[in-house]
DNA sequence: TCGTATAGTTAAGCCCGTTTAACTATCAAG
DNA sequence: CTTGATAGTTAAACGGGCTTAACTATACGA
């Protein structure tokens, strides 16, 4: 037999696609639930991951002029999601933050997965719980890694 | 100890968290590059999981008005991504399928994740190799049962 | 066969998100 | 202090994607 590497990139693989599905759709619904487009969707997510951004960083990840994202702000700023304040030490930026309602609002998109999240942990017996706990925290390492280079403009803020 | 189940639910909580936010990225790369946007890369998605589909299912799907997409199909038409012909079971009704372009981009939004699925693969050692099949096998079984419940536009439109 | 329900299209109009270009304010280097 | 680079804003204009409303064509039940 050729190993069992291909089956488990199957099988990984499939995994991805299926949870990535799942997500797909819980999106849709939280977006329309709330009223939110991709993009603000995604600024949300990426503001939260970078903790405070600019308006330039912001424009880098989302793919467009910095002049839209200072449009897009005004909106978000407007519906209490982010708030956006001189930056004290380059008083030419803006820092862009969650605001408390912005904050609660991720934290509910993430809860989504709190409704699959479980059954799937329910799937397994006792002896492969305990596979899985040490397998996945193998794995998150590693992804937490591959995401590192994935958000440029975060690290880059951050020098 | 309170058990491993909590500690699972959470390992899995953040997998799927991480593997999410690598494909928002790769997915938004994807669609730049494609000139697409985030309603047309849902709406070939779907089409190609029902394998068919009709103006109806698709706009139940996007949650959108009929009239809004039999415009966004007159487009994607006009890219080539998909074909809208009569229906010989129902002359009312048109099937939309994708187009030999469309299931060839579908195809390559799939490949994204060949980037990084190796990888997170590697890091297991031989021994977990063989746990982390099984396991996955389980929880695909599990995963594709909750997918199901999930595109009751595909299920009713198959009755 | 008539009436009604269903599938989809078309047109008018609206708003959002985008771009470009011109602008202000600040910083940093010489 | 001046010069040039950088951060962001504003305004005008455009297109996409959405809605509503009116329409055509087909199906189906009484």
């Amino acid at each position: 037999m050729h190993g069992k590497r291909e089956n488990l990139i199957e099988q990984l693989n499939q995994f991805a696609g299926l949870t990535m599905h799942i997500n797909m759709v819980h999106n849709m619904q939280f977006m329309q639930e709330h009223d939110l487009s991709f993009t603000h969707l995604n600024s949300l997510l990426f503001i939260h991951r970078a903790g405070c951004t600019n308006i330039n960083c912001l424009a880098d990840h989302l793919g467009v002029t910095k002049a839209a994202v200072s449009q897009m702000v005004d909106r978000l700023v407007d519906s209490d999601l982010i708030s956006r304040e001189e930056d004290p030490l380059d008083r030419r930026s803006k820092l862009i933050c969650l605001s408390k309602d912005g904050e609660g609002l991720v934290q509910k998109a993430f809860l989504t997965r709190r409704r699959w999240v479980p059954d799937l942990a329910a799937s397994l017996t006792k002896a492969q719980e305990e596979q899985a706990c040490q397998i996945f925290e193998i794995m998150n390492e590693k992804l937490k890694e591959i995401q590192e280079g994935l958000d440029p403009e975060i690290s880059r803020n951050h020098l």
